[in-house]
DNA sequence: CGACCGATTGACT
DNA sequence: GTCAATCGGTCGG
């Protein structure tokens, strides 16, 4: 499987949310070795969008979405949770595409400890079925922060595409503003889709 | 400096 | 369906 080049995220950020989905995410650390294919993300285009974490600029916990495309913002929040995004857009353009969703493919066995359900009855959805549980999953913590994607630690492998019928669209999930916006894009009917 | 709140989750009524 | 957990970011005074 090929790793994605920087160029894939040097695009408008609508397309590569779009394209993202089948694509697959990979950790490595050490011995272990974790793929999940994508399957939800939303896109959050900084200045344009009051849902952004960047839309009322720069600052400390936002820089990396305005640094170079192609490195991962990993962000803090409800005092417990991380979730990580692809950040898009050139140096100063403040755009990213947050995965909230994974169908797990290799170590399976390590995002069950991770996410600290030892159980083998565990329904496998759980694991990476929304934004903090695929971070929890992996291992992706705020020490992630700004990690370049085009590295060995984390990146996104080439996938089989999505067909267009397959990509659902909708609003985006769990925020107050920006709601009119269709940035969520998912893989219709697949089971690990956050509800 | 104090107050409010969030790109969530899981436990509980 | 409702709501607490839990804390850093952000904003107002």
């Amino acid at each position: 499987m090929k790793k994605l080049p920087r160029s894939f995220y040097s695009r408008p950020t609508l397309l590569v949310a779009k394209e993202l989905l089948g694509k697959i995410l990979v950790r490595k650390s050490g011995k272990t070795f974790l793929a999940g294919r994508i399957v939800e993300v939303e896109a959050y285009l900084g200045s344009k969008d009051p849902a952004s974490h960047a839309y009322r600029g720069k600052t400390k916990r936002n820089e990396v979405m305005f640094g170079p495309e192609g490195h991962l913002y990993v962000y803090f929040t409800y005092g417990m949770h991380y979730c990580a995004n692809v950040v898009t857009g050139k140096e100063g353009v403040a755009e990213a595409v947050l995965i909230r969703a994974m169908e797990p493919l290799d170590g399976v066995g390590v995002m069950r400890k991770n996410r600290g359900l030892a159980k083998d009855s565990i329904d496998p959805r759980n694991l990476t079925n929304g934004p903090a549980k695929l971070c929890e999953a992996f291992g992706i913590r705020g020490s992630d922060d700004d990690t370049d994607l085009c590295g060995e630690r984390i990146y996104v492998a080439d996938g089989a595409s999505v067909p267009h019928s397959s990509i659902g669209r909708s609003a985006r999930i769990g925020i107050t503003k920006g709601t009119e916006k269709k940035w969520r894009y998912f893989v219709k009917g697949n089971e690990w889709v956050s509800k």
